[in-house]
DNA sequence: CTTGACGGTGAAATCGATTTCTGACAGGGT
DNA sequence: ACCCTGTCAGAAATCGATTTCACCGTCAAG
C-alpha cells in the first residue's frame, strides 16, 4: 500500500504538497498534475488511521440500535443512510442486542475511533455518554429518550398513538381491551401503554383496566406468551392493543390459530408489521415513519457535525393511523 | 480524553510502561497498581486511531452485506456477531444496497481503516477485493462466491435446494410448475433454478419449461409482478418454486389475495419466510440455515485472522427440507 | 525603487499509541 | 570476585497523514 511519502517522492515534490492536492488546498496545475499521476501509478489511497489521528475526526457515523433483527430499526437504518451517505458519510450499524455492555462498548469504538457521530437508539438502562460529551460529538436519540443527557431526540408520538389505537378498537364496538406493552423500563413501552389507558379510561373500571395489561419482552414470543395468558382470564379480553411490531406478530400468531381474527376479535398495533401483507385483514395499525425518524435524525445529526449549535431539539413525528380493509 | 502521556505523568512512570501494563508485558505490580490507579483516575481509554496506525491492525470486523432489510442477511448478522463478539472483536455492518459503488467505497474503508478482516455477501458485479487482499487482510465470502479471487466461501447448497423443493412440489402431484427466481447474473439465482430445470426434466417438455421461469430482482416487488405474470398465461402453472424468501412474499401476496393457497395451489420456497408464522400452511421451505452461514463464516475468518494459512475452502451447507402442516 | 501582499512550496512538528533499542540492576554459577 | 542471564523500565523511533511555520518569488501599489 502506497503511503504519501512514496508518491511525493514518484511525483518529485513534498508529502505536503501531496497532501495539498488532496485535500482541495492550492497548489500549482503542474505539480497537480505530477502527483495524481504518481497517485494514480501507485494505487495511492490514504491511510484514514492516520488521517484520523492527525483530524481527530472521520467521515463515519455510527449507527447503534438494539436488534437488527427488527425491521423497524433496518428500516430506520435505511433512511439514516441515505441521508448519510448522500452528505458524503459512511454508516457503521452496531447492534447491541439491548445489552447494554455492547451498547457501552460500541460508543466507546465511536469516541475513540474518532467517528464523526452517533445515532443512538437506547437499551432500556441508562446510557453513559460523557466520553462522547466530552469530545464533543454529536449524538442523536432515536425512539427513545436518553436520560440524564440533554441531546437532540427524534421519537415517535407514543401516547397519542396509543390512544388512537385504542380509541379505534373501541369505535369498533369492543370494550374488553387489552395491551401488550414493552418492558417497564423502556419509555415507550410505558407511554404507548399510558395512551391506552387514558381511552379505556371511563370504558371500563379502573381495576379491570389494570388487569388487561400485560409486559412482555418487545419480542415475537413475548407477544405470544402474553397473548395465551390473557387469553386464560376468566373474561378474556375481546380486543387487544399490541404497542410494537415483532409482539404483534407473536400475538397473531396465536389469534390466527384460534380463529381470532377480525372481525371477530379487535386487534390494534403499534408499528407496522413486518411482511405485512401476509397479516389477517381488519387490522387497525399505528404506522410509524422509521424511515422518516432515520431521515430526520441524520440531518440532525449532519447539521450538527456541521457546527450547529442550536439547543437540542426535541422531534416528534406524528404517526397515521389506518385499519387494513 | 486523557493520553497516555498524561497518565504517564500522573503515574510518574514512562509512556511506554503505561502502554506494556494495557498490553499484558510484565511491568512489576507496584508500577502496574500506579499506572492503573492514574488510568482510572483520568478514565483514560486508548485511542484506537493511534493505536490502529501503529499496529496496522484493529479489532473491528466488517460485514458488508446487499440488503440490511432481508431478514436473511440480519440473521446471518446475527450468527457473526455471536462468534466475532466471543472472540472479542466487534461487527460493523455496512449496508451496500446492491450497490457496487457503495461495496467498494465501504471495502476500501476496511482496508483504509486496518480492519481485521472482512465477510462479504457480494453485489452482483465482480467486486475488487485487490487492496485488501494486497494487505493480506482474510476476506470471507458468503451466500455468494467471488469471481476471480481464491477466497474461503460459505454457502447454502443453491442446487440441491431448488432440486428438492421442486422434487416435493412434484410429489404432492403438481405438474405444471413454475420457478421465480432472482437475476440473471446472481450465482445463486442461477444455481436454484438450475436445480428446478432439472428436477422437471422430464415432467414437462424442455420449452415448457422454459416458459415457466421469471427472473425478478430478489425483493417484494419482484415476486408479485412475476406471479401477476405467471397468472396472466394461458396455461397458468398449478404450482410454484421462488427462489428467495422476499420474493416469496410478493408472490404470496398475489395468492393469497386471489384464494390461490394450498392445497389448491402448490407452493416452494428457498429461504425461510420471514416471521414465517403469518404464512398460509401448506407451503414447502428450504430452510437456509442463515444464522449457522454467519456463524461459519465468522469462525473461519477468525481463524485466518489468528494466522491460519490453509488453503481457502469453500463450505457448503445443506439445507432442511419442510412443509408447514 | 522600496515595501507589502500573496500564492506556492518544503521542512518539520504533530496526532497518540506501540515497539524497538538500550541500559540498569539483581541473582546464579563458577 | 567475575561473568552471564534475565527482568524491568525509559528514551526515542515509528506508523502515515495533516498542518504550522518559514521562506521564496512575483507583482502591484506607493
Amino acid at each position: 500500500m502506497a503511503t504519501i511519502y512514496e508518491v511525493a517522492a514518484l511525483a518529485g515534490v513534498s508529502p505536503a504538497t501531496v497532501s495539498r492536492v488532496f485535500n482541495g488546498v492550492t497548489v500549482s496545475p503542474e505539480k497537480s498534475r505530477l502527483v495524481k499521476d504518481a497517485a494514480a501509478q501507485l494505487s495511492f489511497t490514504p491511510n484514514r488511521a492516520a488521517r484520523n489521528l492527525r483530524r481527530q475526526n472521520s467521515d463515519v457515523i455510527a449507527l447503534v440500535i438494539p436488534d437488527i433483527e427488527n425491521p423497524f430499526f433496518t428500516s430506520m437504518a435505511r433512511g439514516v443512510e441515505d441521508v448519510a451517505h448522500a452528505a458524503g458519510y459512511s454508516v457503521v450499524l452496531c447492534n447491541t442486542d439491548e445489552d447494554h455492555q455492547k451498547e457501552a462498548t460500541y460508543l466507546h469504538i465511536a469516541v475513540s475511533e474518532n467517528m464523526a457521530g452517533v445515532i443512538l437508539a437506547a437499551t432500556g438502562s441508562a446510557s453513559d455518554l460523557s466520553s462522547l460529551v466530552a469530545r464533543g460529538r454529536p449524538i442523536v436519540a432515536v425512539d427513545r429518550g436518553i436520560r440524564q443527557y440533554e441531546v437532540d431526540t427524534v421519537v415517535a408520538d407514543n401516547r397519542s398513538g396509543g390512544l388512537a389505537a385504542t380509541r379505534s378498537l373501541i369505535q369498533q364496538g369492543f370494550t374488553r381491551i387489552a395491551c401488550i406493552t414493552g418492558p417497564v423500563d423502556v419509555e415507550t413501552a410505558q407511554q404507548r401503554s399510558d395512551g391506552w389507558r387514558e381511552a379505556m379510561h371511563g370504558v371500563l373500571p379502573d381495576d379491570q383496566i389494570q388487569a388487561y395489561l400485560r409486559h412482555a419482552n418487545y419480542r415475537v414470543d413475548g407477544g405470544r406468551d402474553a397473548m395465551i395468558d390473557l387469553l386464560e382470564l376468566d373474561q378474556p379480553p375481546e380486543a387487544v392493543f399490541v404497542t410494537n411490531n415483532l409482539m404483534s406478530v407473536g400475538a397473531l400468531q396465536v389469534l390466527v390459530s384460534r380463529g381470532l381474527t377480525p372481525p371477530d376479535a379487535g386487534f390494534a398495533t403499534f408499528g407496522d408489521l413486518p411482511f405485512a401483507s401476509l397479516a389477517p385483514r381488519g387490522i387497525t395499525v399505528v404506522h410509524v415513519p422509521a424511515r422518516q425518524i432515520g431521515v430526520t435524525a441524520a440531518t440532525l445529526l449532519m447539521n450538527r457535525i456541521g457546527g450547529d449549535e442550536q439547543p437540542s431539539r426535541t422531534i416528534v413525528l406524528r404517526n397515521e393511523l389506518s385499519t387494513r380493509d
